[in-house]
DNA sequence: CCTATATTGATAATCATTTTCATGTGGAGG
DNA sequence: CCTCCACATGAAAATGATTATCAATATAGG
């Protein structure tokens, strides 16, 4: 989490952008977010605490968040965009239940060294990847 | 080719539907498609030819087309859904370069199989999945 | 051929996201 | 501390993709 401040703090400093307080509160509740939050999501639950702060700051500084790489973008089909918090370190990935729509995160370093490799054939420097698995979970399938 | 008429026929009669001469237009202008297909420029294309066809019934079909199983629905985050015709037996991924949006397609069984593998391991069946590889493509990088 | 019902095309409506713009604020330099 | 100005903010309007509405039309079964 700390890295998560720090990150963000010199990616301001880099690109000439300010330190404000709309950005501390932001990145304050984005990063003690577990779950994968979509704009409105983090929007309706900060209004509660600090109703000045606009719907339009929140989309602008998630998207920030996500171009210094400090969140992540995903998309599961339900016309929302969701961020997570990007852990560098260990890298999940998603499988996702189509019945009870739940979701499960796992890591897989082999598959990560492989999709490496793939893209190095292709002449590609990737900046990041998405791998969702889709079917029945545990539960559902029975 | 030939089965996606057959599944789309079934499909239809399984819910009372209509076989009509715009989705027979549509079909066959999907199916023959290669590339990654947005509405519009399925509309687009459609439209040269047979003018009459409308925006909503390019829309509508396409979707009849995903829940059948003979297209696949992808997001790769330029806001707007694209479809492929869905040839199971050789299942591919992408690389997508974010700066001029082009998409190389590409195959990779130990994935497959290292995917797989997880599902099980937590007790998944799959039935689909998605991987998408972000970054600069070779041209865009230099 | 008739009829009930699904489908179509045009258009309006909706939803997420982005832009606009007047006003406010952070922070570098005095 | 002040001042200044570029950047940021919030509210509202604008945009772009997608979906719903509805009157007119076409399909499939009898």
């Amino acid at each position: 989490m700390e890295e998560g401040f720090e990150k963000f703090r010199q990616y301001l400093c880099e690109k000439g952008l300010k330190s404000t307080r709309q950005r501390k509160i932001i990145l304050k509740a984005f990063l003690k977010s577990t779950s994968h939050l979509s704009t409105e999501d983090l929007y309706l639950s900060l209004r509660k605490k600090y109703p000045g702060i606009g719907y339009a700051t929140v989309y602008r500084t998630l998207k920030l968040f996500a171009e210094c790489g400090i969140a992540e973008e995903q998309n599961f089909g339900d016309g929302q965009t969701r961020f997570e918090p990007s852990h560098q370190e260990n890298h999940h990935d998603h499988l996702v239940c189509t019945a009870c729509h739940s979701i499960i995160e796992f890591e897989n370093p082999q598959i990560e060294k492989l999709q490496e490799e793939v893209a190095a054939n292709h002449g590609f420097t990737t900046t990041h990847h998405r791998l969702e698995l889709y079917g029945l979970c545990h539960k559902c399938s029975s």
